[in-house]
DNA sequence: CGCACCATTGACGTGGTTCAACCTTGGTGG
DNA sequence: CCACCAAGGTTGAACCACGTCAATGGTGCG
């Protein structure tokens, strides 16, 4: 069934910036992302803005069943997604139920990840908020060796979108962590990291259950 | 393969303020709600607590691939669930395609309206979230007769800690929009309201694209 | 009655937003 | 080569929405 997906995917690029969806559009395909890194926003009529997923590599976007989009979709950094007609693709999970099964785990996984978000929208404190943000990213990119160092995929807008805050408190929380001795910068996007444990401790998760995305 | 379903299935119901499952608690079955309402929840050591999930009749909880779950699941009235055997249900999962579709369905619809919470937990104020909360249950409730009534589910606790507010806030925020005309009250759990789309603008959402759950 | 439980209301404090100024950095064109 | 500008980031001061703490008010039940 390999040979049967490649025959009915095809490849495309976006540049960071580009929206590659708007809110509620009509969509013949669904995808994952093969490279790069796009977010997931959902927004009210006065503006706001919520960002409610990351997608990386391997994640998903689109529904089988459905051919419009609930969110905007925007490429983070230059993006490619492997693409497949829709209704092909609903077809497929039909005849390979372990492809079927493997989009049903994805999508609980992203359920589950959805709800630890809840959490820290609902319940977190400003610094809590970022220091979780800088934990998840610092684990995500864990080589052994220290410092712990990330380059942050994300503007501070960004942040504060995914968080819940304004930039403003964003680059607060920051400075504020960076005095407190529990991060250092390098340059505009890159995070140091000595005691990684201290960090989650600021985090409120203290058991090393944070989630990502 | 009704057959099958009713050949692996038992019965149980819990009362209201009972715990049916414990965060991280083993769980060797899934289940559907049958009758009455339960609570996700998910905690913080430190004690505070997030609502990430409402289950109403056909609602699902338990993963069919995992042994755990990942939030403590309260019933928050008389509640019968419909239980599956794990390791039967996800054998049937792979016999029956339509039905794993149906699964992959169902948690695709959970992670559509767990995103919508997000933008409420994330950006609404606290007059947005009550007005959203008491518009969803009106909503739910809908005969065609005005004035619309439904009877409130949950406690204020309840409300709160689904809302991401305090209890006090919550209590506040239902004045506030009593004092303003929105609604009306009946004893302690009726709601009443002549005029749905009004309430609707406080909420925030105009489009009436507001999510269950 | 008296207790337990839930809800309401008030007074006060504070964490995060708002508004505004300023700083850095990288790119562009004279 | 450097002046200039745009975009992102930082910092400060004032405000206010919501949390906290505390007192009071139902309502049902033993």
């Amino acid at each position: 069934e390999l040979d049967r997906l490649s025959a009915i995917k095809s490849y495309r690029t976006w540049q960071a910036g580009e929206t590659i969806l708007m809110e509620g559009a009509d969509l013949p395909f669904v995808g994952s992302v093969i490279s790069g890194s796009a977010t997931l926003t959902r927004s009210m009529e006065d503006g706001r803005v919520q960002m409610v997923g990351l997608l990386m590599p391997s994640d998903f976007v689109g529904r089988h069943d459905r051919a419009t989009v609930a969110y905007e979709v925007v490429a983070a950094t230059e993006v490619t997604f492997c693409l497949f007609r829709r209704g092909e693709f609903r077809q497929m999970l039909y005849d390979t139920p372990h492809v079927m099964e493997r989009m049903l785990q994805m999508s609980l996984d992203e359920l589950d990840a959805a709800r630890d978000w809840m959490i820290l929208l609902g319940r977190k404190t400003a610094r809590e908020k970022v220091a979780t943000l800088l934990t998840i990213v610092l684990r995500r990119a864990s080589t052994a060796d220290r410092p712990l160092r990330a380059e942050l995929p994300l503007t501070r807008e960004a942040m504060a979108t995914y968080l819940g805050l304004t930039i403003e408190t964003v680059s607060r929380q920051i400075s504020a962590l960076r005095r407190d001795g529990l991060i250092r910068l390098d340059g505009k996007r890159g995070v140091l990291c000595d005691d990684l444990s201290a960090l989650m401790t600021e985090a409120g998760d203290d058991e090393d259950g944070a989630i990502l995305d």
